[in-house]
This record gives structure tokens, C-alpha cells and sequence, in this order.
DNA sequence: GACGAAATGTAGCACAGGCTACACTTGCAC
DNA sequence: GTGCAAGTGTAGCCTGTGCTACATTTCGTC
């Protein structure tokens, strides 16, 4: 079997970036949580995200090994520069497909939920198109 | 997370679902393999996603775990009622927010892409929205 | 009806991302 | 400066989703 012949293959680009969303999920609740409290603990992140420390902490392992964040034993997570770029890019995306489905007429409730899921597959044309729905409201 | 409080866990439903995810996708271009082709067997699967036969396989003793397909030994791949239901909305939700990209302004290519992404994230009430918006059109 | 190609099945590996249980550090109260 | 709670780290397990390599079955062709 030879499966990666196809080529222009859109399933493959939806399938496999779940490891992209995690980052862009977790360097961004990084961001906030060092904003609002001044440092990030892997205890703030596993509250966050209704998992174990322990989940938290290999996750950490990854980032750090994408270069996404920093860390020392028993110490906060910090975020590298690429870190905080990816968390401002995925921040601002989240923010405006928000605003978008607000804009759309869908509850706040809703579009908190919905917008979460959805930020992550909307790519810049798209993301242009709701940037302009929006301010043309 | 700005435009959004601190809900006890929007998180966790956005986590997890990725199974769901599959089986939706699978159980889609399941109905649509047969539907052109009248049966769906694995590599027509594994060539649509790009993945090895095996991994089709696996996913297929999955789906059928799940009560959504029903195969047998080098036999076909075909739907439960369960499975053709899964289908039906996944891909009446799926229509209509490829529509709706399209309807934002949003091109052709760039639609089919982010519209297989978007799709599984779209609440019920987004998708009502969506819907209203295209037909307003 | 035998053959070979295509399809499917099986074994075994890897990694992500989840967990519990238990060990170890840190830091604050006292 | 000790002790205890909170926070981290480590060990080891599970499932899902991907793979390669190899074995087996099916099926059309002859």
C-alpha cells in the first residue's frame, strides 16, 4: 500500500495538525495566565484544562521540545519568543471568530464554545473574510 | 482567554472529541463511496485519506465497535442505520457550512478546505446561523 | 481449476495524550 | 529550622492513530 501518492489531498492537512491546536491551545492559555498572575504553574494549566499535572507536564516536555516554551524543575513555564508569537497570532484568531459569531447573531455562550473549535481551522482568507463581516457591521 | 470568562470547562468538550471527528469524516466519505460506487472498501478509504490500509482497518473495527459499521472478513464496508444518521448530519452540517464560506466571500478552494476543519465545531445554533445567513443571501 | 494481482488481515513498532499511584522539592507557618 | 501542604517529577498503564513487513484470501483471466 502506498498512501501518500495522492496528492492534493485536503484530508490530509485537516488530519494530523491536532498536535498544532494542543500548542496553539495551551501557549495561549500560557500567555493569559502570565498576564493575569504574573507567572504560568502546570497546576493553573491542569485547572484549566480539566486534566492531571501529570498530562500537563509531558505536554510542557513537547513544547519545550518544539521551542515553544521554557521551563526548570520546579519551576514556572515560560514562553520563548516563537511561544509568544504563536500564542499573540492564535489569540488574535480566537478573538476575531468570536467577535465574528457574535456578530453572526450566535449567543456569547456559543460562540465561546464554538469559536474555541472552530480557530483553529480558519485559515488567513477565510479569517479576512470574518475580520470583514465584522466591521461592516 | 479574553472574550470568554471562566466557565468551568469549555475546554474539556473542546478536547476529547477527536474520535468523533473520525468517525464522522469516516462515515461520511463512506456513504459517498457507495453512493458512486455502490460499496466502499478499505483502500478506496486509505486512498481518500492518505493513510495505510491497515490504519483503515483499525478504524473500521472502531467505527464497528461503535455501532456505525458493519464489516466482514474481506467483505465491504457498510453502514448501520446508526452510521447513515452519523452521516446524514455530518454531511448536511457540512454543505452548509461550505456554503456559508462561500456566501462570507471566501474562495472555492479555500472553502472546501476549512469547511472539512470548521465543521465538526459548529454547534446547532451556529449552524442555524449559518444557515439564515445563506439564505439571506 | 490454477495463477497472479489486488485486497485484506496480522504482528509488532512508535508517538501523542490521557490516567493513577507514589516520590520528591519548595516554600511558608510556626 | 522543622514540618506540612502544595506543587512537581517519575513509573507505568491505557487508548487512539499512524506506520512497515509479511501472511492470507479473493477474484478475474486464462
Amino acid at each position: 500500500m502506498t498512501p501518500t501518492k495522492k496528492q492534493p489531498n485536503r484530508h490530509t492537512r485537516v488530519r494530523s495538525d491536532h498536535a498544532r491546536e494542543l500548542a496553539e491551545d495551551y501557549v495561549e492559555a500560557i500567555a493569559d495566565q502570565i498576564a493575569a498572575a504574573g507567572a504560568c504553574r502546570a497546576v493553573d494549566l491542569a485547572a484549566l484544562f480539566s486534566v492531571s499535572h501529570v498530562t500537563v507536564n509531558r505536554t510542557m516536555g513537547r513544547l519545550q521540545r518544539d521551542g515553544f516554551v521554557t521551563t526548570e524543575p520546579y519551576g514556572p513555564i515560560e514562553l520563548t519568543p516563537a511561544g509568544r508569537r504563536l500564542a499573540k497570532t492564535s489569540r488574535r484568531r480566537h478573538e476575531i471568530v468570536h467577535q465574528f459569531l457574535i456578530a453572526l447573531g450566535v449567543s456569547e455562550a456559543v460562540a465561546d464554545v464554538d469559536s474555541e473549535g472552530i480557530e483553529h481551522h480558519v485559515s488567513p482568507e477565510t479569517l479576512a473574510a470574518m475580520k470583514a463581516f465584522v466591521a461592516a457591521q
